[in-house]
DNA sequence: TTGGCCTACAGGATTTTTCCTGTTTTTTGA
DNA sequence: TCAAAAAACAGGAAAAATCCTGTAGGCCAA
């Protein structure tokens, strides 16, 4: 590892408190400086553009008002692919862990890791250019596992927004009205959830909606 | 303020990277000084068992395993009234506010508070004897208020078994089976529910449930 | 003791959800 | 351009949810 210069890096967490307070402890790692924070993608779209120095690494929250995690990796990945992206969330989902490694990011990893394991994870990243702990690695091994299963459920628009409506008290009657479609159309739709995603009711489409984080409360 | 000595505050976080990170923000103000951190609130008790002193102040999450931030500040006002105790969430909901200072929190704050303000609410707990943002206020305020109206919803114990019995994917009689209760008195439950709550269908149920932290995901 | 109140429970009707199968329309790929 | 695949839609029926009103038994207070 380079001794000669400090590694730059941003943070981007709506989290202010947490953002200082890593902020503090990232810069008693030797060799790691932050360079600037941000509550959100979208704030740190006008950071980088504003500030003329590129950070070396980004620590990335997923869940953040105005544009999230998914979002803001997916446009670092498009417009500056040298910026190592590392995720950072509360959550151990593995459906999360895959959307945020395919969108680009170079490592995941849970808020309640050890500050020395976070360290230890800066390095690598900037070192090997990736580091992925056990559990995404397993979680990715699983994935690709081509026999078992593919546990990835793909939703069409139509069904995510029929999803979306169904966490309401909308009847299924009135879903069909605001989506301009027949309510036959709709219960397809339905039908076709409970099939994939292995639900019995409609109970079954809000927990499944709230656990992919598919709404918000 | 008293100059003389710092005062001593644990923290009780189960994301340990946070926890660490506030530490090191923390002790870079001159009038504190973290004595110890926790996991949870079972953590925290050993802790304070164990180590002979007790904390100024403590820094309380309300998102926990094991032992939970509204567990936690009931076995502090029961058992070491003396220590100040601030919570801590990322959450801003009304109900959780007025049953963590119900509890007896000395202050509430979420997550994305500024540093600075952090500082300043820690200084007034210490001085004052409590720290109430503007936000918290207007929440006790409204709370108090005794014409408006009575939002607290008081749950009967059945009623709130069969409420979290709702948020899955069984069947009213099911649920009446498990409670052993006749389906009628389960209809009844719900009826009432909706009534109170003001909601219209199964769905309104679970989305009141996780809105209240009546269930977890 | 009696009347009021509360909880559990019932009857019975209506609406909504859920299920199964089949048809028409649209889109897509060779 | 034509056939296959996908999407939208329908009929019909059973199951579950929702709604409304009413009753029986326990408890408590005047």
């Amino acid at each position: 590892m380079s001794n000669s210069k400090k590694y730059t890096l941003a943070i981007v967490d709506d989290h202010l408190l947490f953002a200082s307070s890593l902020e503090k402890l990232i810069n008693t790692f030797p060799e790691f400086q932050v360079l600037y924070k941000a509550r959100h993608g979208l704030e740190l779209q006008t950071e980088i553009k504003n500030n003329g120095t590129l950070p070396d690494l980004i620590l990335l929250d997923i869940n953040m008002p105005v544009m999230n995690g998914f979002e803001t990796v997916a446009w670092l990945t498009e417009n500056h692919p040298k910026i190592k992206v590392l995720a950072l969330s509360v959550e151990d989902n593995e459906g999360i862990i895959l959307k945020m490694i395919r969108g680009g990011a170079k490592g995941y990893f849970l808020k309640d890791i050890h500050p020395d394991d976070l360290k230890f994870a800066l390095v690598e990243v900037m070192d090997k250019g990736y580091y992925y702990s056990e559990r995404v690695t397993s979680t990715m091994v699983n994935a690709l596992q081509p026999g078992a299963k593919e546990p990835m459920v793909k939703l069409r628009e139509n069904e995510l927004t029929f999803l979306q409506l169904a966490c309401s008290e909308m009847t299924y009657k009135e879903i069909a009205d605001v989506m301009n479609l027949s309510p036959k159309t709709i219960d397809g739709y339905r039908q076709e959830l409970f099939n994939k995603l292995g639900i019995k009711n409609r109970v079954g489409l809000v927990i499944y909606a709230l656990k992919n984080h598919l709404i918000e409360l």
